[in-house]
DNA sequence: CTTGCACCTCACGTAACGTGAGGGTTTAGA
DNA sequence: TCTAAACCCTCACGTTACGTGAGGTGCAAG
């Protein structure tokens, strides 16, 4: 009783495998290259013949690059590297968890740009970049938290208090600087006025925030310079130190 | 009046520059190299000397970097390409969104996946592919609240009574297609008895809702070969009109 | 004058293929 | 049976933003 036709289904060309699962030749060729998946047979003149266990194969890499493993992985899992699936899985999720939270966070920042730019009424490179500096600086000398209770705050602020407020710093400051050029006493009742409208500044910003108070000063020191060049007067140490004084010396 | 000393700032080297800015030589050498960050200076022997103005522009590159901005983009834009900030930002915020958005399909299916890993005593390589498949093969076929209705159907159900289900369609699909093969009359006893099992099982698995119950159909159809082999006995089309003609002869 | 450090220019490697270039093989139609 | 289309093969470069040497030169200090 002979065999009626060779028991083997016919082999598949890359063309004809490729239409079927969807994938390119191309990317059958590289899974070749790299030993991931190997025909097991070829005709004489060199052309890859796929047969059933190879299209196995392939449907299982297919599904492990679903889920986002890498080919060289997915290689190590095939090959009978014995490592628990649950604990593929698990590697993968974690990283892919720690993927997303940097993604919202610069996804985050964006935003943040975006609002600021609206502020602004012709924004230029330049001045996006200020705004990307000022919001990397802030976020080194700044909670989370804090930073969104300053976002909070500046959304009840009109844009014309800003200016107002920034136009007081650029009076105040140089006063200051005078009077601690010509040594005038820091209790004297001209500076008193003056640290009086400096501790009302402070405050409007830090709403009388300890911790943001401190960490503004802090701020101040380290990156004096660069806020200078953004915001115009910047208050130096010194002036912290001798307006200190003056709000001491108010009883 | 001689000025007494020269105007300009001494030229920073590459590795005091890196040093100052956080990047690597590397990432500078590269910079040069694609055209991004020319030094303006270079000494008689070749080595880079870069100026206040080439300093002010990495800072640029590196504020925009932080927003995830690829180095082409980077340099198009400070290149005095006419484009407003506003649309980069969006554009990125854009991509960015899409790309968070499938990773966190991609990390649900991934939560799915374990789950289901969690149900197998020694999951091995091939049960986690053939689990995925079913998972991808199910996503094509019902649409995400199906879903989310199946799969809550299925947290309120015992593993050993989702296995007396299996059970139930290995017994009663051999008993239909001997029964079709023999030309039984759908509407004898024994084949009406049969039916109202099977509807029960479909019921028990559709919770009753239509639409649920014609994708499965659809997906028995197009990929019976494909369950058969996971889970076993499968009904055919042909068997779901000869069950469909019992049960409508009961009434 | 030599040591050591900083600098230079190649040039390969990364992940997973896309996209030709240049040249054989198979197959369907005339 | 011949030929042209369609399919196959093997290089090999391009993609992103650099890391990491390899091998050689420049420069300041002991």
């Amino acid at each position: 009783m002979p065999r009626t036709k060779k028991p083997t289904l016919p082999p598949w060309k890359v063309g004809a495998l490729a239409g079927q699962t969807g994938m390119s030749v191309r990317a059958l060729h590289h899974y070749d290259e790299i030993g991931l998946l190997t025909p097991s047979l070829r005709t004489p003149s060199g052309h890859r013949l796929y047969q059933q266990p190879d299209v196995e194969r392939l449907q299982q890499i297919q599904s492990l690059r679903l889920m986002g493993i890498p080919l060289d992985e997915v290689k190590q899992l095939l090959d009978g590297a014995r490592i628990s699936p649950r604990e593929v899985i698990d590697l993968h999720l974690a990283r892919l968890h720690e993927h997303i939270a940097r993604q919202n966070r610069l996804a985050e920042r964006l935003e943040a740009l975006a609002t600021h730019m609206d502020r602004i009424e012709a924004p230029s490179m330049d001045d996006l970049c200020q705004i990307i500096q000022a919001m990397t600086t802030m976020e080194k000398y700044f909670t989370a938290e804090q930073l969104e209770v300053l976002r909070e705050r500046r959304e009840g602020i009109s844009e014309h208090h800003m200016h107002e407020v920034g136009d007081s710093w650029n009076e105040i400051i140089p006063k200051v600087r005078n009077a601690m050029a010509a040594n005038v006493d820091p209790t004297s009742p001209e500076i008193l006025a003056i640290a009086k409208r400096w501790k009302a500044l402070v405050e409007e910003f830090t709403g009388g925030d300890q911790q943001i108070a401190s960490s503004v000063m802090t701020m101040y020191k380290n990156e004096g310079p660069l806020l200078q060049q953004q915001l115009g007067e910047v208050p130096t140490a010194e002036m912290f130190v001798y307006i200190g004084k003056a709000l001491g010396a108010m009883k």
